[in-house]
DNA sequence: CGGCGCCTTGAACCAAGTCAAGCTCTGTGG
DNA sequence: CCACAGAGCTTGACTTGGTTCAAGGCGCCG
């Protein structure tokens, strides 16, 4: 993303109170929405940030989802995880981000510069512990989704789909990212999550009506078939 | 780990002085060393604190090392990380700790509550930066633990000689963990670290002296050997 | 209606797992 | 000082879950 897209300002005005919407009450970060960021649209495929880039921003999503990635050098593409409405992402360590990030599909994305973020926390010092605290559950995400790498295609599957059914509205789930997207994630190949699929429907644990709908019949026997 | 632990006082008159060595002088959660935390030995294979217990310490390894761990419901064990002198751990976003840990080889621990650096950061913010930092940077290593998990063996065991190599003091690596425990950590069976040591060596990219004593020969043609 | 993504299915192959010896240290007791 | 027991590590032969390669189906949009 360039330095000069700060500048942007968007019309749509729906912005911020969805914003409200996405994010809820308890959260610092989004007291005074026009003074800590700015709301930009991305567009499906669309680059929000690119490894090794200067981390000068953290995101929070609106609306629509995210993934973020790494490009091994072998050209294979690890996805290390999906951020959907109210999540935050592009924390980091060093200066630089470690892995790019693209828009799944048309997004709505609040941006706040780091330095803004330094800046509020002098005055209200619960900023960093809110900081601290989403840090701490993205470390969370991080450590069960190398978990999910350890165990069979099957297991994978079933714990991608119970994970997006948790975090989605609904009880039927709508992905909203391609096979390729779940293959890259779950460290299988696009065939092997396909067949997988299927064969859960065999199961009669999910229905898949459609190749983006996905409903869970039997949630237990998805949480149990665990290798 | 009881409670009760925390009315042991050891007496190992150097843990002061080991501790501002493994740290050095930039880490303000060691300055006042009496104050905030207690030193405490562990023998080799002691668990430290079980997965689902409430959070109530981080820890810093002074001497020793340190595995965390999670058991899959197939009674698999998945190492999420190996913690050396220097090294924080325990950090958690929830209440309860996610994982488990033990000491790999007998070790010395500083504890520290987190309630006295709760109160200790309301005297001096930087403790919350730094315990930002120290989170965001176990988060990198999250998730390069993951990218680990999608690679082929040889990737892994020569990533992982790697890492321990730029952590560990020395030219020879000096490995702390049995090849069980290398084996849980890169989500391979232990006969196939085994092989894919001995076929590592056959490269001439390592040299074997002893099982647990590794000479990186050629470290550019492990980084290398990427799939 | 035709073309193009995206997804599914089938068949053959292979990297890593499993099972089964056997080897090598290391510490212990005679 | 040696014998021996046991844990930890290595090696070999076979099996298997997931990948690869290849073909075909479905649905959406022009």
């Amino acid at each position: 993303m360039q330095p000069v897209a700060f500048h942007q300002t968007i019309a749509d005005g729906s912005s911020v109170a969805e914003a409200v919407k996405a994010t809820g009450l308890r959260d610092p970060l989004l007291d005074s929405p026009a003074l800590l960021g700015v709301t930009m649209p991305f567009e499906k495929g669309e680059e929000i940030y690119g490894e090794s880039e200067k981390a000068e921003c953290i995101y929070k999503v609106l609306a629509g989802a995210v993934r973020t990635y790494n490009i091994l050098q072998d050209g294979r593409r690890q996805i290390g995880g999906f951020y959907l409405p109210g999540d935050l992402f592009g924390l980091e360590a060093d200066e630089r981000y470690s892995m790019s990030a693209e828009a799944v599909v048309n997004a709505n994305i609040l941006v706040i510069r780091r330095k803004a973020i330094a800046t509020a926390s002098q005055r209200d010092p619960r900023i960093m512990g809110m900081l601290l605290s989403s840090t701490a559950r993205e470390l969370n995400r991080a450590r069960n989704h190398a978990l999910l790498l350890v165990k069979t295609a099957q297991e994978r599957v079933a714990s991608f789909l119970l994970e997006m059914a948790s975090r989605l509205p609904g009880d039927t789930v709508e992905l909203p990212m391609c096979r390729q997207d779940i293959a890259d994630y779950l460290g299988l190949t696009i065939e092997t999550v396909s067949r997988t699929l299927t064969q859960l429907g065999n199961l009669r644990a999910i229905e898949i009506p459609s190749s983006r709908r996905i409903i869970l019949r039997n949630p237990k026997a998805l949480a149990q078939l665990n290798s």
